[in-house]
RNA sequence: GCCCCCAUCGUCUAGCGGCCCAGGACAUAGCCCUCUCAAGGCUAAGACCGGGGUUCGAGUCCCCGUGGGGGCACCA
């Protein structure tokens, strides 16, 4: 292992704006495995310094999201921690209270200026081709002044006191030294002017202050990377280790998914949510697999991998800075590779709620065989009742028009249903080596391939036109079942060709 | 417009100067297996963005283009 063996405090600090997507998935999946690896801990933070974004359920459909995935944290707003509160809308006061240090130190200022002054210099800098950012009017004010009218109760920001000479160099684990020219840099708020802090100081207060060791985003924060590192400087606080994950793209690489894209995917049955995953039939295991691989990886061949071995092979200098492609036929692929690999009683109880909820009444006496039978040629755990309904109805219907073609007529479906009954109902017990070779001895007698005879049997069987293996069906639904649906496809076949 | 990041098959990627006429996986096509469908096996097609350097030698290092992405809020 090259990872330092030291325990890494890492967290997930995500707003709850909106259901746990992907993106976010990853994200606390690579959080988790750093943590479980350093024998170190895993965080959640709830950062809802924004009142107006607030979406009431999101809070709810990331934990369940999360325990789904089963990235079960050690600390967090449900159950405490040492460094409590975590949700950052309870720590208001230790905010303010950083934000006044970094004024006292000359780090940081009172900002008076309106949000209509605001954005009428934004649209003058923008129409001159200016890059917008604050005139910083109020960053030469006299401290006391500034004091006295924030005292009486003048509206105002506190606004980072950035460098304006020389350049800024933070240090990103994946992509090395990010340098910028102190002369693009922002006075950027700190404070607003409802006593609220942004995420810029908010995040970097409780990064420090929960003793996070590695802070692990998205790509999408570089730009302000620097202010972070200037705001940990102007404290004078240790640095983390920064790692700045790629973003993640449409499936067709042209932008980062946004909400619309994200209901357009919905629609074409692709999980953009976690919430939709298990809903589609995805394996917790599938994608936190799959979700690793998408920017990470861990050899030239080798991309199968259960939890234990994620936690055990994951490495942040594998991870790679470029941006990825959502690719959803991996997705379905490793479902395939996980679902094959459950042991069979396992995967039985998992597919078990798919049936129930399209309203199949489970046999568990026979659950386990059906599990069998179907899983090898299970995709996704919704095509469970498709392929396997049949082993829970009374009956099934047959589709003659299937059955009967030029070279099928129905009087001819008709017997030959007939005669396999007979046949059955001559076999002791019916198994492959009892029965296959009959059944092949009748197609030719009858004049019939053996596929067209196989392919009578699995529809009267079944009512489908693919489904498992004829002798696994057969020696589920037991001797009798079997005649009694043949002999009732033989009846339907007979009053078709009247 | 300004700033930042990225750049190998359609997609995810291996590659950290010679082991690469570039390896794997998904997807695609063909074949084998076969009672259907899968699974599995085999095979095919498919990429180092361009130009300059550095070096005996560059996919790998540097520079410039180009392309893609991200950011420029009292959102995160």
């Amino acid at each position: 292992m090259t990872q330092s063996t030291n325990p890494a405090r890492v967290r997930f600090a995500p707003s709850p704006t909106g259901y746990l997507h992907i993106g976010g998935a990853r994200t606390a999946l690579y959080d988790y495995l750093l943590a479980k690896q350093t024998e170190g801990s895993f965080i959640l933070r709830i950062e809802d310094t924004d009142q107006k974004r607030y979406v009431a359920d999101s809070e709810k459909d990331l934990m369940r999201s999360l325990r789904w995935l089963g990235l079960e944290w050690d600390e967090g707003p449900d159950k405490g921690g040492p460094h409590a509160p975590y949700r950052q809308s309870k720590r208001k006061a230790i905010y303010q209270d950083h934000a006044e240090k970094l004024v006292e130190k000359g780090q940081a200022y009172y900002c008076f200026c309106s949000p209509e002054r605001l954005d009428r210099i934004r649209e003058e800098q923008i129409a001159r081709g200016e890059n917008p950012r604050y005139d910083q009017k109020c960053r030469n004010l006299d401290p006391d002044e500034s004091a006295r009218r924030a005292e009486n109760g003048e509206p105002h920001v506190i606004r980072f006191k950035s460098p304006h000479q020389g350049t800024t160099t933070a240090v990103d684990l994946l992509r090395g030294e990010i340098t910028v020219d102190n002369q693009t840099l922002d006075d950027i708020v700190l404070i607003k002017s409802n006593g609220l802090a942004v995420y810029h100081l908010a995040a970097m207060v409780d990064d420090h202050l929960m003793d996070i060791t590695h802070v692990i985003r998205g790509a999408e924060w570089l730009p302000t990377f620097p202010v972070h590192k200037l705001i940990y400087d102007a404290f004078g606080w240790e640095e983390p280790i920064w790692v700045h994950l790629s973003l993640l793209l449409k499936p067709d690489g042209k932008g980062k998914l946004s909400k619309r894209d994200m209901e357009e995917a919905r629609q074409k049955g692709q999980p953009i949510f976690v919430k939709d995953m298990e809903e589609f039939g995805y394996l917790p295991e599938t994608v936190n697999n799959w979700l690793a691989l998408m920017g990470w990886s861990y050899d030239d061949r080798t991309e199968f991998f259960p939890m234990e071995d994620l936690i055990g092979k994951f490495s942040l200098e594998k991870l790679n800075p470029s941006p990825a492609a959502i690719n959803f036929s991996k997705l379905d692929h490793f479902n395939g590779l996980h679902i094959r690999q459950l042991d069979v009683d396992d995967f039985a109880q998992r597919i078990k709620p798919y049936f129930e909820r399209e309203g199949y009444e489970v046999d568990e006496e026979i659950l386990p065989d059906v599990a069998a039978a179907i899983q090898t040629r299970t995709g996704k755990l919704t095509e469970v009742t498709d392929m396997a309904g049949f082993f829970f109805e009374e009956d099934v219907d047959l589709v003659p028009k299937r059955i009967i073609n030029k070279n099928l007529s129905a009087s001819q479906a008709a017997y030959a249903a007939q005669r396999m009954s007979h046949l059955f109902q001559e076999v002791p017990v019916i198994t492959q080596d009892t029965a296959e070779k009959p059944l092949r001895e009748l197609a030719d007698e009858l004049d019939l391939k053996a596929g067209q005879l196989f392919g009578l049997l699995r529809e009267a069987l079944t009512g489908q036109k693919v489904s498992p293996p004829l002798f696994d069906i057969i020696s589920i639904l037991g001797k009798e079942t079997v005649i009694e649906r043949l002999d009732e496809a033989a009846m339907t076949l007979r009053d078709m060709a009247e």
